[in-house]
DNA sequence: GCAAGGTC
């Protein structure tokens, strides 16, 4: 009997073939440079068999001919217009391959990952071979890691291919597209209409409408922050020159007559007494294995890479063969999982190499098991020492090597002092709280968390002491900071919006389109919407707030997971995918009419904001020396072409007026229009020449307004 | 000129 294999990628197709045949295989070449066959005996099954593989999906979706064009019809067609289904130029060579081995093969044997997304690309793989021979039987071997057990058993003991979860596919990939078109072409071709100028796509989807939301969100609440005074009472001793701060244990009180008045209390009986001290052992937990997301989150965190930059860079040393697969779930290692001889052979190492023989003798421990798994691939490791790496790959392969044998190595211990003190009636403690660090264990090849000893007096229960300082004390709440791109992950992942492999797509995709802006403030990478993302997002909520919320950014998140709640539905058959489509298409539909309706206030209330006769416009934010500049745009009637500059700091606000010649400054005044001291003269020719330098890149939102024909900007 | 999901 000939069976003919086929995986999801390359490297699945190699290790399976690996595995089956004992190495002892041939190997031909396909018309595609990543595809091979492998051809084997496997005398288990009594067969010949053959292995090759696809690159992902084989098809791709899209209108036909009467709907391709963007001028072509209505947008709103495109909700019911049909959906062709092709395979791409590049994936040509793929599907000849197919043909002809399926056209030589008895069964057919899905081999890929066992997802949703892999069903879809079993079927895809079914109908190409089932054109070259009507009558091959169509199997699917299922595993849950390449590891040789398992591989075999899937070999031997093939399932069937599941149509529902392939359907659930279907209908997402249906709706994204249709929704996706409609919604761009909408957006784009009504703004367009109105400002001629407009150049570029005012893009929405699914996925990267709800991240742009994120990004504002957070703007917005920065943007709201107020600081709010709050009260507390301080408590220190010093004793032998040092000094221990105490912690009031009801934290702070934002109302000051409350906190005076327990001040006042405590102030009759100053005396501080000693009533518990105790020693515990404590843990520093050891972190959990690898995944994507955790991987793209530590690269922005700890590396200073971009999730996308991470992931490529993670991409190529998979193919190098020194990481596993990069694109994974799972953050629990197979039981069967062999450490031992991947940390041996990490051993060669000059950095950690050391650390890494101390295994051996006892310095094991096992991995800590997450939630997740994806049951196609095993948490992101090391597969091979790699000691020629330089620049962002020696940075992310020693990241992925140090949290494998950190995560192969034993949490640190250490012992934990707390002393619960009392003082006028109310409880204190110390912070920071004792410390001493006993086993550093996964500390040593783990230089990414710090846990650092504390000493504090050695205190004796019921020793009463005199604080050196117990006052209230004032404070004031700080201002949330601007999304990371770490934060923007972890939201998106909490969230479901996109996947491992995509969430950073999504990320570039609104930086690309202009929606968001990147900001560094020292090593940190911050990100700010721009006028045109603010535009958007808060446009949409405008609408939102007249039509119960239907538009709103919370809403769109929630319609993701609705789709996917729908999703699951179909795969577990209790609705239909043309059920599931019909419902979530009439959602957007009605979506899509009040947008259209109402799109005149994504132009207008969601880009301007109307006070008076003046309006006011933030643009972007952007880094003037090393201060930290606001730029606003203020018109009024008489100045039509102005520029505000706002140094935060200093509540110094700069009207600039931008002339064809190039910059002037003009005035100076506060937002709120209160009176504010003028710049120095040397100041402002700080401000100016720092302008003409930045101020094409300061300008590049504004062009948008301009092109959206609100205001008539000119530039040099 | 649109999306998001695979993968290279």
């Amino acid at each position: 009997m000939r069976v003919l294999c086929v995986a999801e990628k390359p490297s699945i197709a190699r290790s399976i073939t690996g595995i089956l045949s004992g190495g002892q295989y041939s190997t031909r070449n396909t018309g595609n440079n990543f595809v091979k066959n492998y051809d084997f005996d496997y005398p288990q099954t009594n067969s010949t068999f053959t292995v090759t593989c696809v690159s992902g999906h084989l098809t791709s979706q899209d209108f036909g001919e009467a709907h391709r064009k963007w001028n072509s019809c209505d947008p709103f067609a495109l909700f019911d217009a049909p959906v062709e289904t092709l395979i791409p130029p590049d994936k040509k060579s793929i599907e000849r391959n197919l043909r002809t081995e399926g056209g030589r093969a008895d069964t057919l044997m899905i081999w890929t990952d066992c997802d949703r997304e892999g069903e879809h690309i079993g079927m895809e793989i079914a109908r190409v071979c089932r054109k070259a021979k009507p009558n091959i039987v169509v199997k699917r071997a299922r595993f849950s890691a390449i590891i040789a057990q398992q591989i075999h058993h899937a070999a031997q003991h093939p399932i069937e291919l599941d149509r529902a979860q392939a359907e659930a596919v279907e209908a997402r990939i249906l709706l994204d597209l249709k929704v996706g078109a409609a919604f761009t072409r909408m957006q784009t071709l009504a703004l367009q209409r109105q400002f001629a100028q407009l150049e570029g796509v005012l893009s929405y989807g699914p996925c990267q409408f709800p991240t742009l939301g994120f990004v504002v969100q957070r703007y917005n609440r920065v943007k709201a922050f107020r600081p709010e005074t709050f009260w507390y009472i301080y408590l220190s001793l010093t004793r032998d020159g040092e000094e221990t701060k105490f912690t009031w244990k009801e934290g702070h009180l934002f109302d000051q007559g409350g906190a005076a008045r327990i001040y006042e209390i405590v102030l009759q009986n100053p005396r501080a007494r000693v009533i518990r001290v105790t020693k515990k052992d404590t843990k520093k937990w050891k972190p959990l294995p690898l995944t994507t997301v955790e991987l793209q989150k530590a690269g922005s965190r700890l590396l200073k890479l971009a999730p996308k930059k991470v992931l490529d860079v993670a991409e190529k040393l998979y193919q190098q063969g020194f990481v596993s697969y990069p694109r994974t779930e799972t953050d629990q290692f197979d039981p069967q999982f062999d450490f031992m001889t991947l940390i041996g052979k990490q051993t060669v190492d000059p950095a950690w190499g050391e650390f890494a023989r101390t295994y051996q003798n006892g310095g094991f421990g096992v991995p800590r098991k997450g939630k997740n798994n994806d049951k196609a691939h095993p948490p992101i490791h090391p597969t091979a020492h790699a000691g020629n790496l330089v620049g962002d790959e020696k940075k992310v392969y020693e990241y992925i090597t140090r949290r494998f044998l950190a995560c192969c190595s034993k949490d640190a211990e250490g012992s934990q002092t707390t002393v619960e003190v009392v003082c006028g009636g109310e409880d204190f403690y110390p912070l920071p709280l004792g410390l001493i660090v006993l086993q550093r264990n996964y500390l040593e090849v783990y230089p990414y968390d710090k846990w650092i000893g504390h000493t504090v007096p050695n205190f004796q229960e019921g020793e009463e002491f005199d604080p050196s300082v117990c006052e209230l004390r004032e404070g004031q709440t700080s201002k949330p900071n601007y999304l990371t791109e770490a934060d923007l992950v972890t939201l998106m992942d909490k969230n479901g919006i996109g996947t491992d492999a995509t969430i950073a797509q999504h990320i570039q995709t609104i930086v690309d389109r202009e929606y968001v802006v990147e900001r560094m403030e020292g090593a940190i990478k911050y990100l700010v919407p721009s006028t045109l993302g603010i535009g958007l997002i808060d446009g949409y909520n405008e609408i939102g707030k007249s039509f119960s919320r239907l538009l709103s950014f919370t809403r769109l998140t929630f319609l993701v997971h609705q789709t996917e709640r729908r999703m699951v539905q179909v795969c577990e058959r209790t609705t239909t995918k043309n059920d599931m489509l019909q419902t979530s298409l009439d959602q957007y539909k009605h979506m899509f009419i009040i947008a259209r309706r109402e799109f005149d206030k994504v132009a207008t209330v969601g880009l301007i904001t109307h006070s008076h006769s003046a309006w006011k416009l933030m643009v972007s934010h952007r880094v003037l020396g090393d201060t930290l500049v606001q730029v606003l745009l203020e018109g009024q009637e008489e100045v039509e072409e102005a520029v505000v500059v706002e140094e935060e700091e200093e509540a110094v606000v700069v009207v600039v007026v931008v002339v064809e010649m190039g910059v002037m400054v003009a005035t100076a005044r506060q937002a709120e229009e209160e009176e504010v001291p003028l710049l120095h003269a040397a100041e402002v020719a700080v401000v100016e020449a720092a302008l003409e330098v930045q101020l094409l890149l300061l300008l590049t939102p504004i062009l948008k307004v301009r092109a959206f024909g609100m205001i008539s900007l000119t530039h040099a």
